[in-house]
DNA sequence: GCGAATGTTCGCTT
DNA sequence: CAAGCGAACATTCG
């Protein structure tokens, strides 16, 4: 489900509502999502302890606990949270509950679940100044909306680079929370052939890739805003296939600048949609 | 039954 | 040694 927008998505739905709770109990049915500790040290130690607050860095999400320890989560390709009462009913392939004390009874209490039909995404659990040498967070480039965000940084990047441009656009190590549904969506817009090497790109494209980027990510974070209430009712997943995807899985069907039929190839092992009209393969 | 699916990592080959 | 590539992880859907 998630890449940078449906990853902010679910931070702006859940984190307001989290914050200040204790966690009272912890369950966690499936120890292999527990990535770091085992999962009996994850519960006992999260245990009666206090959320702080919630961040997103790249995908993965971030909660922040008030004796600074921290949950890093990665939802990879199917994982989900939600936040619901104690008595709603529960997603099949829920892996881990928090049960949080909202100061009601506790059949009455709210529950965080991470649930994940193919068991992909992971948690873990740093302690108050431990580094996370565990998840890879540390490892991530540039956020698509960080003011340091450039043509000049993306050349200097990737200016060198033999492989497609596509591939470099999913590489988090470079720009933090592209995946394989926007990076189409990007280079859409920026009229980039997804499989040209990113050593042919010139100056001018560059600069229509770095304008692409962040605009992309916000526009879609923008039309991605759903209520606490219709997020629950989804149960997470409604905003998945958005009506706003101008390429990505619209293979077949006309471009939406050009009307000429979109193809579809594959860069790098992944689906790739794209207009051979808008996004010509010439190596200016 | 087969292939592909929003992600990442590992291991083998070039 | 680095880059490149396929497999692996596990499940669902068309």
């Amino acid at each position: 489900m998630p890449e940078l927008p449906e990853v902010e998505t679910i931070k702006r739905v859940i984190e307001p509502q989290i914050q200040g709770l204790m966690i009272d109990k912890v369950n966690v049915k499936r120890p292999e999502v527990v990535a770091y500790p085992a999962a009996d040290e994850f519960c006992g130690r999260l245990t009666g302890q206090t959320i702080s607050h919630m961040t997103r860095r790249g995908k993965f999400l971030v909660i922040q606990l008030n004796s600074n320890d921290r949950i890093i989560l990665h939802l990879r390709m199917t994982g989900c949270l939600l936040l619901a009462p104690a008595d709603y009913p529960e997603e099949k392939h829920t892996h881990v509950i928090f049960r949080l004390n909202n100061g009601m009874e506790q059949e009455c209490s709210l529950e965080l679940r991470f649930s994940d039909t193919r068991r992909f995404g992971r948690l873990w659990l740093l302690k108050n100044g431990e580094s996370d040498t565990y998840s890879g967070i540390e490892k991530l480039g540039t956020e698509p909306l960080d003011k340091l965000f450039a043509a000049e940084y993306l050349k200097a990047l990737l200016g060198k680079r033999k492989k497609a441009v596509k591939e470099c656009l999913l590489d988090q190590s470079v720009i933090a929370g592209i995946g394989n549904i926007y990076s189409d969506e990007i280079l859409f817009t920026a009229g980039i052939y997804p499989a040209r090497p990113a050593n042919s790109l010139n100056m001018e494209e560059w600069e229509r890739l770095a304008a692409a980027i962040p605009e992309r990510i916000s526009y879609f974070i923008e039309v991605n805003k759903i209520t606490p209430e219709e997020y629950l009712e989804t149960k997470g997943q409604d905003y998945r296939n958005t009506p706003f995807l101008q390429v990505y899985g619209q293979e077949g069907k006309p471009c939406p600048k050009c009307g000429e039929m979109l193809c579809r190839m594959v860069v790098g092992g992944r689906g790739s949609v794209y207009c051979p009209v808008c996004q010509k393969n010439s190596e200016a």
